[in-house]
DNA sequence: TTCAATGCAAAAGTTTTGCACCTCT
DNA sequence: AGAGGTGCAAAACTTTTGCATTGAA
C-alpha cells in the first residue's frame, strides 16, 4: 500500500499528523465512520486533535477525490477512502454499512452516461434492510 | 386522483389541515422539497402553521408509508410522495433533484436482492451529475 | 368529552466559522 | 520567514422535544 504520506504530498497537501492520521485510519477501516467516530478513535494515538481539525480534513480530502462522503439516511455523514462508484449496504438494525462488489452496476453506469440526458458525475446505490448476521438472531 | 383527506384516513390519521396541506402540497410538487420548503410554500395558505408541525407531519408521513425520504447530500432531507423505489438525479450546477424512469436499473436491482445475503427493504439510487440544461448553458 | 395534534420555545445534534497560535515547507 | 493548518469556542443549521392550548372525532 502507498504511503499516505506520499498521496497526501501529490495532491499537494499540507503533510500533518493529523491529516495523516485520519487518511490512515480511513484507509484501514471498513466501517465508514462519521466525523465523530474518527475522531474518537484517534483520540488515542492524537490526543490533542480537535473534532474542527477532523471536519477540515474530511472536506480537504473530499474536494479533492481522496474520500468520498456517504448519506445513508443518518444526521451524520459517513466517509469511504474507496472512492470508485459501488453500492453500500445499509443494516435497519445493527446500522453497519457495508461495500457491496457489482460490476455489472458499473456496466450498467457506463450505458447509462451515454443514453441518459444526464451527465452523470458520481453515483450512490444504497440498500437498506437487514443483513445476513441480523436475520439469523431474529 | 384520490382526495388527500381520504388516503389520510385510511392511513388511520386523525385529518387537520396541516396534513392535508402538508401531503397535497407535496403529492403535487415536482422539486422534492425539504422541511423548509414546504413550510415556505404554505405559509401563504397556512399562515398559523409551524416548521416543528412539518417536521411532525413528516414523520408521521414517512413512517406509514406516504413519502419516502430522500438523502441527496445536503444537510437536511428531501421528501417524495412517489415511494415507489425509483432513482433521482441531482444536478450539481442547479441543484435540481428529478425523477428518473429507468427499468434497467429495476431489473438490475432484483437481481441483486436475490444474490445477494442481504434482505433489502429500501433503496436509493442517485446519480449526481449536471442536467440537460445546465449543460447547455455552459 | 376525550385524546391526539398544534404551536411555541427551548434543547439537542451536526457542522461551520473566526481567530490566535503553531508548524510544515 | 511565510503560508497555511490547528485547536478552541462560539455560531449556524437542521431536527427533536416538552408542554400548554386547540381541535378533530
Amino acid at each position: 500500500m502507498k504511503e499516505t504520506a506520499q498521496i497526501l504530498r501529490e495532491k499537494g497537501l499540507k503533510v500533518t499528523p493529523q491529516r495523516i492520521a485520519v487518511y490512515t485510519m480511513l484507509r484501514n477501516s471498513m466501517e465508514h465512520p462519521n466525523a465523530e467516530m474518527i475522531y474518537k478513535a484517534l483520540e488515542p494515538t492524537n490526543p490533542t486533535m480537535s473534532l474542527a481539525t477532523v471536519y477540515k480534513t474530511l472536506d480537504y480530502f473530499k474536494h479533492l477525490g481522496l474520500v468520498q462522503e456517504l448519506n445513508v439516511g443518518e444526521p451524520s455523514s459517513r466517509y469511504d477512502a474507496i472512492v470508485a462508484c459501488h453500492p453500500h449496504t445499509v443494516c435497519s438494525v445493527c446500522g453497519k454499512v457495508q461495500d457491496l462488489e457489482m460490476d455489472e452496476l458499473t456496466e450498467l453506469h457506463k450505458k447509462l452516461k451515454q443514453e441518459l440526458d444526464f451527465e452523470v458525475e458520481q453515483e450512490q446505490l444504497i440498500l437498506y434492510g437487514t443483513c445476513a448476521r441480523c436475520r439469523k438472531k431474529a
